[in-house]
RNA sequence: GCCGGAGUGGCGGAAUGGCAGACGCGGCGGACUCAAAAUCCGCUGUCCGCAAGGGCGUGAGGGUUCGACUCCCUCCUCCGGCACCA
């Protein structure tokens, strides 16, 4: 076998026929003279498939074209490809990834090769965790840390070819970038949108950091996946929930997946209820307002008892002396438990204690008593309840347990269901509810709500269940929060930017909750920029969400230097048009980001109010075992030693075939095998094509090469364009079989055969970058890349066939097929069909009772 | 419990309401080889049959239709998310 590594170089003495319109072609052909000697079928052999050779030819020319510039050709419309913003962790890139890389790489290839200006930038989301604990453990800067793991990240990129424009590489790291996300913090801060408070926090123990309630979903911390437990602690919050309405509203015009929006309704979690005004008979004869939420006014004067959170700050004024030792003593004990435990002991049995005090029902003027219970949420609506144990399962477990009264006032398509058993949430007939008996629960909600506005003693409310955006974190590797404590103006921003991470001596957090920027003395103490007092300066980070917020503004001009960015550019390049990323950030990035974003807007910085148009996520891949790639279980494969042994297009390529971009796959050395024949074979096709000459021209070859080409086209552009790549690849290896199949009466067609086969390397080109172009200019085009070349069209006329074989069942099983022209009538089909000797024995004589024609598909005849 | 998504050969997966299983992997048989690997050719849902051919098949059960993997209803299983939010 002669293996040429080194050199792609056409040899002299091989050639063949010109392709239209292009230099002359020459191909290499090795024949194996004893295999001539040997055999009759002749077969010429080509040197060997050399993937490392490729690689190594490729790069630096694509390099020294700068062929993955954005694109600025006025003429052109903007294309902005996105991937989601990583954070450079020390484990490198794994085949995972390539997931998320590789598809949005084709997309922009395939969008460059369509005629768009392409955007298609990469950065690091560098501040975070894992490096500052590395830090904490060694004594290395976290600067240090991140640059060795974003510097193994651009080498894995560019190792499989995604076609990032370099130049426009961002880290949020760098006091360049991070100046910006100060400023942004100053303009929440100018909006009103960005404040202090002072409040039980979820704090996570193991990280010692403060947790948003996004990232303690679930009471669990998002990273180390501890337990949560609360500190009360003055933090900085953004008010994400002002903008709660708008947030929804702006899902219903994305393109987005479902799920992700559902998700995002969710936790929003907006519900429309009452707020109604209990009055508290308090100790000393006082009458306090004990305001409480509820969704269901309906069932109101089923409300037997109320209940309060152990938080709730009105708590000790509404107990009575002799009950306010217990009250408190459960209020502690409930305060010092972690949302976890609170949650599985809620499982098991809910405790509470009553107050000794009773309120009056508004509706029923009923006296209820009053108890403390933590399955009533301090966040939450008002911390207070009307407990209706007849129509909430909450409330029924609890009157169960207590021995608490338990009145039907509810009855379900009008009749009523008993509650000892269990309670009846559904809709219904009111009963038992004075004036108001007799109507629907609806009609009800409206009319009570009505009654308590007028009466004073109540309205109609909405609620959300997200909470504000908890943002300050007690860490070191951060952006600083830019602001000023003076003990005469308060805080005070610091517009002096940007405020830098001062050196420290330790990254080691502590318990208190205060960041080791506390402990930098000569940083910490400054002065009022107000009235020039002695001030200090916030001591808390911005959490990493914060960063990345923003990010896909700095890409449209990175370089700017007085500014975030240039609007101009802005105004080009955004919104994103697509979008890609994992599903793990629904309700976390995906939510802040577009908060900022309508911030911004309103600020009137931007001028859209949504940013990412289109949005994908890529499914998860899982390793061989069926279980989550992880070092601990040992099952990551890694980019690198599959384009070692495979090379880059072989894993490209498999990771767009092995199924569909939003499903959760295996990885299977075999597939990528698979693709890696794939390639080898498309090798061989191309290089062994017989000269175009001598052989007499073939007109129904031409014409189903033209059709078969054709087809491919239009699916493979179809398929691409719909993120479907699994099934592109699929028709892309039958049109190279068809090819090889009929490799034979290749030179009966040799301009047309020429045709198909660059065609095929085009469509190629952005899955499989360096076999496209090396063959590419081995068919001939030299002096150019493929990768700037039209993406290929296609004519309608093509698909048109002579004839179409038809299926043909009786009574709607398929019994035979018939083969007709393929504009034939319906009636010229029925007699194909009924004339057939095949239907006419599988007939026996029978007449069919109805034919049914479906044209160009089948024809059904039922008898 | 609620909200999303998915159930198709030995495996990954294809199928605008119109011939289920494209494409790939694996397996079996053959060619080439001293041999193996690589490569090439053929077969490969399942059951019955020497064969021609036929029966059965898309998680289960109903329904709509000439015709259902696809649409409707009920249910089961798996994955992801949320979960005492009144």
């Amino acid at each position: 076998m002669a293996a040429r590594s080194g050199s792609w170089c056409p040899r002299p003495g091989s050639s063949a026929g010109p392709l239209p319109g292009a230099p002359s072609p020459r191909i290499i052909v090795v024949h194996r003279l004893s295999a001539i000697a040997c055999r009759h079928d002749w077969r010429p052999l080509v040197e060997a498939c050399d993937f490392r050779g490729m690689e190594a030819r490729w790069k630096p020319f694509w390099e020294e074209r700068g062929l993955y510039r954005t694109g600025s050709d006025p003429d052109r419309e903007p294309f902005y490809c996105l991937d989601f913003f990583p954070y450079p962790s020390g484990a490198g890139l794994s085949v995972g990834h390539c997931r998320n890389y590789i598809p949005t790489d084709v997309i922009s290839r395939r969008m460059r090769m369509g005629g768009r200006n392409v955007l298609h930038p990469m950065g690091w989301d560098a501040f975070g965790q894992p490096a500052e604990e590395y830090a904490i453990k060694t004594g290395i800067h976290p600067s240090i840390v991140t640059r060795r793991n974003t510097d193994t990240y651009r080498r894995q990129m560019k190792l499989i070819e995604c076609s990032y424009d370099w130049s426009r590489e961002i880290d949020s790291s760098d006091p360049a970038y991070y100046r910006w996300t100060q400023s942004f913090f100053l303009l929440l801060f100018d909006r009103g949108l960005a404040y202090e408070d002072e409040n039980d926090q979820m704090w996570c123990p193991a990280c010692r950091i403060v947790l948003s309630n996004e990232e303690a979903a679930g009471g669990c911390c998002w990273r180390c996946g501890g337990e949560v437990t609360r500190k009360r602690l003055k933090q900085w919050y953004f008010r994400i929930t002002s903008y709660a309405d708008r947030l929804l509203a702006g899902l219903d015009g994305l393109d987005w997946p479902e799920g992700i929006k559902a998700m995002q309704r969710n936790w929003i979690g907006r519900s429309e209820g009452a707020e109604v005004l209990f009055r508290v008979e308090a100790p000393g004869g006082l009458l306090v307002d004990l305001p409480v939420y509820t969704t269901r006014l309906d069932t109101i004067y089923g409300a037997t008892f109320c209940v309060v959170a152990p938080e709730h700050p009105g708590l000790a004024g509404i107990t009575q002396p002799e009950r306010m030792e217990e009250v408190l003593r459960y209020a502690s004990a409930a305060r010092a438990r972690s949302d976890r435990e609170r949650l599985v002991s809620a499982e098991r049995e809910k405790t509470g204690v009553f107050t000794g005090s009773f309120a009056l029902n508004p509706f029923s003027g009923e006296r209820v008593p009053v108890w403390v219970s933590d399955y009533v949420l301090s966040g939450y609506g008002t911390a207070a309840i009307m407990a209706v144990p007849a129509h909430d399962e909450r409330d029924h477990a609890f009157a169960r347990r207590f021995g608490i009264p338990m009145i039907e006032v509810i009855a379900p398509g009008g009749v009523p269901r008993g509650v000892e058993e269990a309670a009846t949430t559904a809709d219904g007939i009111l009963l038992n509810s004075g004036e108001f008996g007799g109507l629907d629960s609806e009609t009800a909600r409206e009319r009570m709500a009505a009654k308590a506005e007028a009466g004073g003693f109540g309205r109609v409310a909405v609620r959300y269940r997200f909470r504000d955006w908890l943002v300050s974190r007690q860490r070191y590797w951060g952006a600083p929060v830019p602001m000023i404590h003076c003990s005469a103006c308060g805080a005070v921003p610091d517009r002096n930017l940007p405020v830098l991470l001062p050196p420290v001596e330790s990254y080691e957090p502590d318990d208190t909750g205060r960041s080791p920027l506390a402990r930098a003395a000569d940083w910490v103490e400054t002065s009022c920029p107000v009235c020039g007092g002695p001030a200090s300066r916030d001591t808390n980070t911005m959490a990493g969400f914060a960063c990345s917020s923003w990010y896909f503004l700095r890409f449209a001009s990175p370089w700017e230097k007085e500014r975030p960015f240039d609007p101009e550019s802005v105004r080009y390049w955004l919104p994103v048009d697509l979008y890609v990323g994992g599903a793990e950030h629904a309700v976390m990035h995906l939510l802040y980001a577009r908060f900022w974003t309508k911030v911004m807007y309103d600020a009137g910085v931007i001028d859209f109010d949504e940013p990412f148009t289109v949005l994908k996520n890529q499914g998860m891949l899982l390793g061989a075992d069926h279980q989550k790639m992880s070092k601990s279980r040992g099952n990551v494969v890694t980019p690198d030693e599959m384009a070692e042994r495979y090379g880059v297009d072989a894993l490209r390529l498999y990771i767009l075939f092995m199924g569909p971009f939003e499903a959760d796959l295996e990885w299977s050395e075999e597939g990528i095998a698979g693709t890696s024949r794939f390639l080898k074979r498309l090798w061989a096709l191309v290089l062994e094509s017989p000269p175009g000459d001598g052989a007499p021209a073939d007109a129904s070859f031409r014409r189903e090469l033209r059709y078969q080409l054709a087809k491919t086209v239009k699916k493979v552009t179809g398929d691409v364009d719909s993120f479907q790549f699994n099934t592109a690849v699929a028709a892309l290896m039958e049109f190279v079989n068809f090819l090889a199949a009929s490799r034979d009466r290749a030179p009966s067609a040799s301009d047309d055969w020429r045709k198909a086969v660059s065609d095929l390397l085009l469509l190629l080109a952005p899955m499989t970058p360096f076999i496209a172009e090396e063959l590419w200019h081995r068919l001939g085009f030299e002096g150019c890349t493929i990768h700037e070349q039209r993406w290929p069209g296609w004519s309608e006329a093509d698909l048109v066939r002579d004839t179409v074989e038809m299926a043909v069942q009786v009574s709607g099983k398929v019994r035979g097929h018939i083969t007709v022209p393929s504009e034939a009538s319906e009636e010229e089909i029925r007699e194909a069909a009924l004339s057939s000797p095949r239907i006419r024995e599988m007939l026996e004589g029978r007449k069919p009772v109805r034919i049914v024609v479906v044209p160009r598909r089948l024809v059904n005849l039922i008898v």
